[in-house]
DNA sequence: GTCTATAGGTGGATAGAC
DNA sequence: GTCTATCCACCTATAGAC
């Protein structure tokens, strides 16, 4: 028996904005178009989140915890290769891209770093630091099992991969050529061989 | 004898323009803020560029054509190693990171791509399109010659340099992490053996 | 929890004096 | 070419009725 369950005015507000920052950024979006998308007026919007700022540090916080949870899953199910866990890493990336219109939404909010609020620039500093230690680990943990041959440290494998990984968005947005993420992604898994 | 030049205001609002840009990027910024830095008023900003548009992508314009010109020359020096060539492509970006405030232009521009105007738009593709096809010019010289060793495409091999520094500029203004850049380079260079 | 009304500020852009 | 003054649209945010 499934239980019909509306969802939350709160979560919907955080939903849309979430996708407004992945699509043109934190600057240039505002109240009364998040209030307009999700169907009220510019002050209920403000009645769930006091502030800008504090709507999209809520917006991060939730999406830091989403990979957290989702990378943690990952590294802990042992019955996976490092390749197989790298392989689901990937996915986000491929959906994300496959639309064309947005990029990660801390790659958008890192593009305009310096104009961001304090909360929401440590927020997305934790943000990368999550994703490079991640990474550091699976690919160690390759190399430590011999599934993966690599020269470079890990370290320096796991920023190439999160740099690539994040430009190629923003790259493959710009430039129109929607297979960039793919042939990213090809070219970085040829590193491991 | 070296005769005084005075630097144009035209020209001085492009650089500080273009330098505001780079750190912050394009909806944070105003013409104030611009006739601030550049020591005039806010209309006399409007009088030598009519719009926010005009102006940013006169700043595009003349970026793309610095490149332009730079990359030609690289190109067409044979006396440099396709390997030399590459490094001397690798500058700017390690220069622009060292910084560490500050991006590429068109990847700031490029982070809220759908919320720039169309002419803008146009320019920041154009950017990226002149890079790629530069790239896999001196890479597929590379190796033809022998010089590089990679069994990627030279197209797929390209996006992954084009993504991975853009991104590298990014993720480490971010994170804070101020040897991303280069270890991506070398990561990058170690493709290539 | 949602609304109307509004405050106070800043945005891009214009008119017109010097 | 630079300025003062001004316009109007939009911004974040608040007060207070329902």
């Amino acid at each position: 028996m499934s239980k019909e369950m509306k969802i939350k005015t709160f979560d919907r507000i955080l939903d849309v904005t979430q996708d407004l920052i992945q699509t043109r950024g934190y600057s240039s979006i505002s109240f009364s178009e998040i209030a307009l998308l999700v169907g009220i007026k510019k002050p209920s919007v403000i009645h769930h989140f006091p502030s800008k700022s504090a709507l999209v540090k809520a917006v991060v916080v939730r999406y830091r915890s989403f990979f957290s949870n989702a990378l943690n899953q990952i590294s802990e199910s042992k019955d996976k290769t490092a390749l197989q866990a790298l392989e689901f890493y990937f996915i986000p990336y491929i959906d994300v891209g496959s639309l064309g219109q947005k990029i990660c939404l801390c790659g958008a909010l890192a593009g305009e770093f310096t104009a961001l609020p304090q909360e929401i620039q440590n927020e997305v500093r934790l943000f990368f630091r999550d994703h490079q230690s991640w990474l550091e680990g699976i690919l160690t943990r390759g190399k430590n099992s011999k599934e993966f041959h690599f020269d470079d440290s890990p370290s320096k494998l796991a920023a190439l991969f999160l740099g690539a990984l994040q430009g190629a968005l923003v790259v493959q947005r710009a430039s129109g050529n929607l297979n960039y993420i793919q042939d990213v992604i090809i070219g970085l898994k040829m590193k491991l061989l």
